[in-house]
DNA sequence: CCTCTTCCCGAAAGCGCTTTCGGTAATTTG
DNA sequence: CAAATTACCGAAAGCGCTTTCGGGAAGAGG
């Protein structure tokens, strides 16, 4: 493969010629760039990118900390749509990504430190976990930083306008006939959680709707368990409701089956929308009517947002919110008379 | 953070012996080893990687090329499962993962490149495509490397032992009385499908059953889509299979759409059977009985095969071949009389 | 013909770390 | 007590590249 040296010799000229053909200084002649080219390509010359960021102090490189949580990674359903539309923006672009260990040689350390040890650009954070004290302190260095789906006042970050996504599903409802609107949540300790919830509740207030006791319930953090458990306790009310809305997907998935198991029917008895527009739920039954989130549009504006600050070299902090829309599709009904 | 010249200022030992003191070098006393410990930990000290990478010729990364395919990239629901588990065993070993664009500053390159570029100790690929030129020229190079999910001569791979899976799954459904057994086959440029068709033809001539014209269908390349299309040929011909093992859950629920669509009922009119056990069949309607493919163990597997070589620096050429199991859901039932 | 630009090129320092090879001081051995 | 080990430490070269700065040659201007 060989160094620079190497053409140097091979072609002539010393290193530092060689070095300003390769990276289109303008004091070199196109005449002898074109001979060092030559050179470069016969011999297939590549640079070294541990010797280039060394001396440059720019790796091409962003460190992406992603979703930890109950040993999901990169299998989470939701966040592995919005790392690949990541993915795609940032290479364009020419960066990489490297997924991190926290672990150096034995002695284990802190994604930052990892980070900071590999010398990234930047750093993406894809985990909904904001009292993580590992998200925690990558937000509070002065690395640049985009962080997805959670908010925060001293870091660029990037989510879905969860509140009119709420309102928008509650309202959907309330347009098929429904008053008896429950909610299943997703923790309060996630920000997508919490302003899904204070959707719920705006939207049952603008439309003069009562959340009648037990109508709310949180169901953790957005499995398919807990939204089943969630809809039972639904179930079980005196008055159950004739629909819900379900803060996520897997929740919904879950509380179909509890449905089902009570001998119901959805939509027919009861009406379920979903959130998020994951890859499944087109396949099961019924089809999962839901509230989309973009997940390309996510990860590109996450790009887009981390690459300024990089360029820039410096932090900044911009935030972006982006649309949802309703997808409508079969597990909602008109209100039985 | 600071370098070693910092720590041996602030310490009043050379370079060399901060270096040394921290890399565990025994020529070291135990108290100026302690006096550089507590130095680095006062100031913060990490070691930058790309000096470190330069002067050993070990990056402690390993390139990761990935399912290409079809702009799924991450969300393979498959190959996710492997990368995370690969993931998880090369961390602990300190090693981190690159996901490389083909595009370094402008001009475009090979991956092999890119990676030989960063210096990389190791590739994995995780592709089904054995066509692709990018995935041979990295077989062919000389980087210690581990191929997963397809066969090779001269590399180290990994794959589920597919033809026994497919024997399984045609074995399962003989012992349910089913005869007229057909097969919704993945194409055979793809060593897996080959596999399975192979399985599929193996069992069948073991148990004495022709395989009717027509009951052998290629679907491509595992979509939903393929899968209905493939089974909407099957219900077409004149005597239709009573059973069919698929060969990809994804195709697997395009082919119950396509049953459930000719007004039919799975298992009751037909049974299918299918192959991987992603996460999402366990929510369609019915669960669908598949081969499971232990996306665990192939990706410790590769991170074995993979780590062996980098650590003695040498390629080597071993073939891991990963059991795989039966998981009986609700998709199939006794023949009807 | 001389001076002033402009155009090319190269010496050298520096990025942060590892590792070989000696050398001194302290310790052990005969 | 002299000689031979042993224990510690450091100088220096090297990994492959970038970038500042200065200098020579060629062309422009008077």
């Amino acid at each position: 493969m060989g160094t620079i040296y190497d053409l140097a010799k091979k072609t002539g000229f010393s290193i530092t010629t060689v070095s300003k053909a390769l990276n289109n200084y303008k004091d070199v002649s196109e005449k002898t760039r074109a001979k060092i080219l030559q050179a470069a390509a016969e011999m297939d010359y590549l640079p070294n990118a541990h010797a280039q960021s060394l001396s440059t102090k720019k790796s091409w490189a962003i460190g992406v900390m992603f979703s930890e949580a109950n040993e999901v990674g990169m299998k989470h359903p939701f966040f592995n749509g919005i790392i690949e539309s990541f993915r795609h923006a940032t290479e364009e672009h020419g960066y990489d990504l490297i997924f991190a260990s926290r672990n150096l040689r034995n002695r284990d350390m802190s994604y930052l430190e990892h980070f900071k040890h590999r010398a990234v650009d930047g750093i993406v954070v894809i985990c909904s976990d904001r009292m993580d004290e590992q998200v925690q302190e990558l937000m509070q260095s002065d690395i640049p930083i985009v962080v997805v789906d959670m908010d925060s006042a001293n870091c660029s970050v990037v989510y879905s306008d969860n509140t009119a996504g709420a309102r928008l599903a509650v309202e959907y409802l309330y347009g098929l006939g429904h008053r008896a609107i429950a909610h299943i949540a997703g923790d309060s300790s996630i920000d997508a959680g919490a302003a899904r919830v204070k959707g719920y509740e705006l939207a049952m207030q603008a439309l003069e709707l009562p959340i009648q006791p037990g109508y709310l319930v949180n169901a953790g953090f957005f499995s398919v368990e807990e939204g089943k458990r969630a809809m039972e306790k639904l179930l079980q009310l005196p008055s159950p409701p004739t629909a819900v809305f379900v803060a996520g997907d897997q929740m919904a998935i879950g509380a179909i089956e509890a449905v089902h198991e009570h001998g119901l029917r959805v939509p027919e008895d009861i009406s379920i929308i979903g959130y998020d527009d994951i890859e499944m739920i087109k396949y099961i039954t019924p089809k999962l009517t839901t509230i989309r989130q973009d997940t390309d549009e996510i990860g590109e504006a996450a790009a887009e947002l981390l690459i300024e600050q990089m360029t820039a070299k410096e932090r900044r902090t911009e935030r972006r919110v982006i649309p949802v829309r309703l997808i409508e599709r079969a597990s909602c009904a008109p209100v039985k008379k």
